[in-house]
DNA sequence: TAAATGTTAATGGTAAGACCACTGATCTTT
DNA sequence: AAAGATCAGTGGTCTTACCATTAACATTTA
């Protein structure tokens, strides 16, 4: 006998499906108001129940935009929100630590190359900005906005590749990481001789990406990820397993 | 007067961040069976379709798995589930095509790089058979055969970088990229001479890997990357803004 | 005795109905 | 015209109920 499996999806699939579809042919545009709940549970023939479970879904991967009382709304996907259930789940995994760090050292050695390939004067001044604001903390002996101005420094570079999906990317993998790693990170900035160290790295790469020389800024920032990676590395007791693009 | 708005926050919103707490700390381990939702919503003292919809949630991100009848289990989160919202929108959003694809060649030179430094044995086989299989497959004129030997040629050198969540992203971004240019990627494959000219760049690459030269094999890539989008954006009447990496 | 079979309690899946708080537009009053 | 009150509609939540599936247990059978 040649029977197949009867199929049993779950009636919230086929409607975040339905949905979805929607979506993807144009018909459901951002800002765009969806049915409400109930006449969507009695033109899908489910129950209201259902159906919420469905839009809770498409809000959790940031698709639509619940709004008590107004009703729900297709969102303007920005891409922030696709990314949460990644961070999530950085928060939870502590054993990829390293497969994650050389995906944000590839992330970030590319926003170097191509920071120095386009950034505008503009964006150049940002990065200088927060470089000096390093430079003060450092001064100050202030630890807490050394790092603050430090995880600027590398915003603005990401934000000079002119490419907004690079930037969320980035800027998700790197403050997941910063939190979850944040004891080993604090301890990088108070072993003595580390902040001096830092600002130079930091100083170079500036000064590869005002120069125009995506070498010489994909160089420095690999030098610069690797070294916090192996200080990191040495607080937290483990060991790299790679070196990436020596 | 100095108030603070009161906020309501949704109970879902609290059910799932509870339950995330205890997976970060351990308390709840993958395999590990949660209570029934009947008991969950007496413990937390909500009802129980609340306690459904914040399952729903950690199940969309691939955090807990549901069983119809057995109960739900944390799951061990493979990472696969956590893109999914990702392939999801990749698959609505057509407006940053080059943006994207900037993203993918971002990450297929450095899978070239990492496969000629840690490419095994084993990876290196399955490289060349790929490779082999894209040759028979033109000489055959196959040109379904060639474009599936052709992820396949990608996906082996993803494999070699032996970061499993390189792995995972790459695949995610150039699966939904594929499936929403197929149009301009068959084209690719029917532009007499591009057959032949693909066929030389991949073997350039394999080349470059086999012989465990990182420079060279993430500078075959980038070539053969920009020469794609090349072709699929005239295909596709659109101008490229950026050339990444040369 | 051990395997196959039947039973049953617990679980998730779904439905229906009810009530609340909030929103936004309309209507009323000033 | 502006301010306030009203009200229908919406999402948020709870309750109850029943179904289908699962898995453990009890029973039967070879």
């Amino acid at each position: 006998m040649d029977f197949r499996p009867i199929q049993a999806k779950k009636i919230y699939e086929e409607v975040v499906e339905q949905i979805r579809q929607l979506m993807e042919n144009g018909s459901l545009k951002p800002g765009d108001k969806l049915l409400s709940e109930r006449e969507l549970a009695e033109k899908l023939q489910v129950s209201r129940a259902s159906v919420r479970e469905a839009l809770r879904a498409l809000e959790m991967m940031g698709f639509v935009e619940i709004k008590a009382g107004g009703g729900t709304f297709i969102k303007e996907t920005s891409g922030d929100d696709i990314i949460q259930p990644l961070a999530m789940f950085l928060s939870i995994e502590k054993g990829s630590f390293f497969e994650i760090y050389e995906i944000r050292k590839i992330f970030e050695i590319a926003a170097a190359h191509l920071a120095a390939q386009r950034a505008t004067p503009g964006d150049l001044a940002r990065i200088e900005e927060n470089l000096e604001r390093m430079k003060a903390a450092m001064t100050e002996d202030d630890s807490e906005k050394g790092e603050g101005s430090d995880a600027a420094f590398h915003f603005s570079i990401a934000e000079a590749t002119q490419n907004g999906w690079l930037l969320r990317l980035l800027n998700t993998i790197a403050d997941s990481f910063n939190k979850s790693i944040s004891v080993a990170r604090r301890q990088l900035y108070l072993t003595p001789g580390h902040p001096q160290l830092l600002i130079e790295q930091h100083t170079k790469i500036y000064e590869a990406i005002r120069d125009k020389n995506p070498i010489l800024a994909q160089k420095t920032m690999l030098e610069h990820l690797s070294f916090a990676e192996g200080a990191m590395a040495k607080t937290l007791k483990i060991e790299p397993e790679f070196q990436l693009l020596t």
